[in-house]
DNA sequence: TGTACATCAGTGAACGCGCGTTCACTGATGTAC
DNA sequence: TGTACATCAGTGAACGCGCGTTCACTGATGTAC
């Protein structure tokens, strides 16, 4: 239901109906419809993580250097943010819009495989960078908010908003040079 | 009622009832739920251009070059776009999340006092760019999408997002870097 | 200047829908003694 | 090994809500002749 109509969608009656279920049991599960949300929520948000793991796995780490790598590593993360975009948006909204503050996994549903949130991804693309010495520690301080924003805009105009209608080719071509810019930028 | 709850809110009912007049009477000026709503998001929009024109009203023109009075627009636009973001929520999500992709001025009620939509503004802003030399014509090009998307999905995660709780502190100096990686960045 | 008529913003009642949530209850399964 | 009891996922019926939308109709206002 997430996945077909974002957070709107998810509602307790239509649940139960495809579990085949009466509508009353879907409490034994959930305190309440917003619960049921919540749950949905941070699955979501695990996908997500599992789909920025498949372009950081694609990375080719052997034969670069440090400054390369970490490079690579941010550009994966932007990527697999924006692909799970375009693939589910239904999923990225209810993943990214539902009152649930914390990013960091107090709940493990909310990870990928490897353990991490994609916030936590995106700290790590960061910390690689600094480690790297490409990036001061001043402008590493709160970099994730920056590099976040630009992604999360482009998915949101791209799925939701004004900028639907672009043909994929466009959204590719934007995606890349709008790493581009968050790379030069940060 | 978009003001206090974004694009859900603005429903037909409650729309009536607040005119002092019955349910049916809004068919006499709207064919159905959603022109309301259309109707609703390019007035909304029209605002968002009006908040930016502040902003562009602020700058000081007189005694900078031309590079300078460039970047100052660009800035105005963003720092218009954040403010609005923050201070307008509903208004903000209505203006961006209701199906009408053109962003031109179709209808007047799209653009701010200058004749201007949110879009235009920008376009201008990276048009003075592009003519004081700084921007070079194929970074040019549907750069609009590039600085939408990074101020797009700062306002989205502050307002609505994951970043919800951020003091406002903080979101001042995310607004701040956002817009030097962007002018770096472009 | 007066009159027939169109226009048009509104009324009042009703429809069906899907929703969240609560109530009292059941029937299978596990568990302590 | 058997029995009393707790647990727990479910049922079935019902509630009230707010919504979009349609129907036939009214009463004031403008307008052509």
């Amino acid at each position: 239901m997430a996945r077909e109509g974002g957070p709107d969608a998810v509602v307790i009656r239509e649940a139960t109906r495809r579990a085949g279920v009466s509508p009353n049991a879907a409490y034994r599960h959930f305190s309440d419809r917003q619960a049921l949300v919540q749950a949905v929520s941070n699955a979501a948000l695990g996908q997500v993580a599992d789909r920025i793991e498949i372009e950081l796995n694609a990375t080719d780490d052997a034969k670069a250097d440090a400054i390369a790598r970490a490079r690579a590593m941010l550009r994966a993360v932007g990527n697999g943010y924006i692909a799970f975009a375009r693939e589910e948006p239904g999923l990225f909204r209810v993943a990214f819009e539902v009152p649930d503050n914390l990013q960091h996994a107090t709940d493990p549903a909310k990870a990928g495989t490897s353990g991490l949130t994609p916030f936590e991804q995106l700290s790590a693309a960061l910390d690689a960078l600094a480690a790297a010495g490409v990036l001061p520690p001043d402008r590493r301080a709160n970099a994730e908010f920056l590099a976040w924003s630009a992604v999360h805009g482009l998915g949101m105009l791209v799925i939701d908003g004004p900028l639907r209608g672009l043909s994929a080719g466009m959204i590719d071509g934007a995606t890349e040079r709008l790493l581009d810019m968050v790379e030069r930028g940060l």
